[in-house]
DNA sequence: AAGTACCC
DNA sequence: CAAA
């Protein structure tokens, strides 16, 4: 267990063993059975590589209108409550009275990555976001507040979690690629990210 | 504006 | 780039 910073960016490499990331998996089975992946379109007209769905009160959506939370899933049930044992890492690493609304599930297949953005839709960026990787290698890329400028990049294995807080906050991020079937968590191969906001 | 292209 |  090794706790790096880059750009304010807080990486616990090793965080969860491979008992609690097996623990995690299956929390999220009957998450993904309630409130199925569907892959949302962007504003201009694209759509993301990522399939993602959500869980909590809010879950995050985007279509060609733009980028908002959302009350329930696109195809109208309740999103499905956050698992304990997510809140429970939100709690130890953040030290916050205050729970995460929203845990956003990401999953990146072979071939899925997701371009430098930053995450804004929330209401107080106050509040930090921490962003867990189970399943396969992911590349992630850091950049700055503002588009454009030098960037770093780090491999996140499964296990590594992410606290984005204070000037890391609002700083660009995305994953480039993945490094497919490099764990063994998911048989279908794939990596799983698990982000956590506090939304109002 | 979490998409694309391209460039290093 | 196009568009939010």
């Amino acid at each position: 267990m090794a706790k790096l910073r880059i750009r304010g960016f807080e990486i616990h490499k090793g965080y969860l063993d491979l008992t609690a990331q097996r623990a995690l998996i299956d929390a999220l089975r009957p998450v993904l059975k309630a409130a199925p992946l569907f892959s949302p379109s962007v504003p201009g007209g694209g759509q993301m590589s990522v399939r993602m769905t959500s869980s909590g009160q809010f879950g995050w959506y985007s279509d060609a209108s733009g980028y908002r939370y959302a009350d329930s899933h696109p195809k109208g049930q309740a999103w499905p409550e956050i698992p304990d044992q997510v809140l429970s890492i939100w709690r130890q690493l953040t030290g916050l009275d205050r729970q995460p609304e929203c845990c956003l599930l990401n999953y990146y297949g072979q071939d899925a990555k997701m371009g430098l953005h930053q995450d804004k839709d929330e209401a107080d960026f106050s509040y930090p976001v921490v962003s867990i990787s189970l399943g396969d290698d992911g590349l992630y890329r850091m950049g700055n507040q503002s588009r454009g400028g030098k960037t770093e990049s780090i491999w996140l294995n499964s296990g590594d979690v992410v606290v984005m807080g204070g000037e890391a906050r609002l700083t660009y991020h995305g994953v480039d690629r993945i490094r497919y079937k490099s764990s063994r968590l998911l048989p279908k191969g794939g990596r799983i990210n698990l982000t956590l906001r506090v939304v109002t």
